[in-house]
DNA sequence: ACCCTGACCTGCGGGC
DNA sequence: TGCCCGCAGGTCAGGG
């Protein structure tokens, strides 16, 4: 499920709400989110703790808390979300962990695929956490300018969606976003990625920044099960241009869309608009 | 460095 | 109706 806009759409509504609540109680019905923590760390390490405030790391969600003292990470993988609202307002289908807030509302983790993972770190060591360390640079850092992302591609003789898509090349994009911004700046998604020119690296990356920003805007993207804290569908779905349309004219130039496989995923493209 | 496969999971829709 | 297959916003480990 989410990408980069899914989780900074959580992330500003988390701010919203949830922001100096304190958590009552925790209860964990799937331990395996948890990977190494055993549910018992995990609550005795919660209770009692406040949500202070909230960042963002291509798609891992970081909750600081307790004045940044506590990290609660949490990667949403495929099928992941966060709800929140009084107990009987929220589904509680596939809810794998839950937080009762001083509030008397729930933050639940739900996942029906249970391939999401929540991580506690101590704040100090946030920066050495190798699975934030190893990411490339967040597309909406000030540092990602068209400069580095062509030192990036002229790093790299593999296809630019594949590259697109490594997270530790670049932190955010997943396969629906790659395929648009791809669409949006005319690029074929099997290009070599040192072979771009500098053109055509200026061209995505302001296709990178204005779709990302584009599905920020529309609260992000619910093809299949997307939704964000309160429930609700985002809308980036209705101004996709090629995602899952295969077979379906272009609306540039009429082409019929086609679906390629790179690295067994789907990729989206025109053939007459991307060359 | 690159490429592919399988693993982790559940659920949906299509074809027979 | 039921069953099997492929597919799905992700990522990692392992082998060639």
């Amino acid at each position: 499920m989410p990408e980069l806009p899914e989780v900074e759409t959580i992330l500003r509504q988390l701010e919203r709400l949830i922001k100096g609540r304190k958590i009552k109680e925790v209860q964990v019905a799937v331990p395996r989110i948890l990977y190494h923590l055993s549910p018992a760390d995990f609550k005795k390490r919660l209770r009692g703790a406040v949500f202070t405030s909230f960042s963002r790391r291509g798609k891992f969600l970081l909750c600081h808390m307790n004045e940044g003292e506590l990290v609660m990470l949490i990667h949403f993988r495929m099928t992941g979300s966060l709800l929140y609202g009084t107990p009987s307002a929220i589904s509680k289908a596939h809810t794998r962990i839950s937080f009762w807030l001083d509030n008397d509302k729930l933050l639940c983790y739900n996942d029906m695929r249970k391939l999401g993972k929540i991580e506690l770190i101590k704040g100090e060591l946030v920066d050495n956490f190798h699975e934030l360390k190893s990411l490339g640079p967040d597309p909406l850092s000030p540092d990602f300018s068209p400069q580095l992302l062509y030192n990036i591609l002229q790093g790299s003789r593999r296809q630019v969606k594949e590259l697109l898509l490594d997270q530790h090349k670049i932190a955010g994009l997943g396969n629906i976003y790659a395929s648009e911004v791809l669409f949006d700046c005319g690029i074929h998604p099997q290009k070599k990625a040192h072979s771009l020119s500098p053109e055509e690296v200026g061209g995505l990356h302001r296709s990178i920044l204005k779709i990302l920003h584009l599905a920020i805007e529309s609260r992000g993207c619910s093809i299949a099960n997307y939704v964000d804290l309160a429930g609700e569908s985002g809308a980036f779905q209705e101004l996709r241009n090629v995602y899952q349309r295969e077979g379906e004219p272009c609306y540039r130039c009429g082409e019929l869309i086609c679906r390629i496989k790179q690295q067994q995923r789907s990729t989206y493209l025109c053939p007459r608009c991307q060359q």
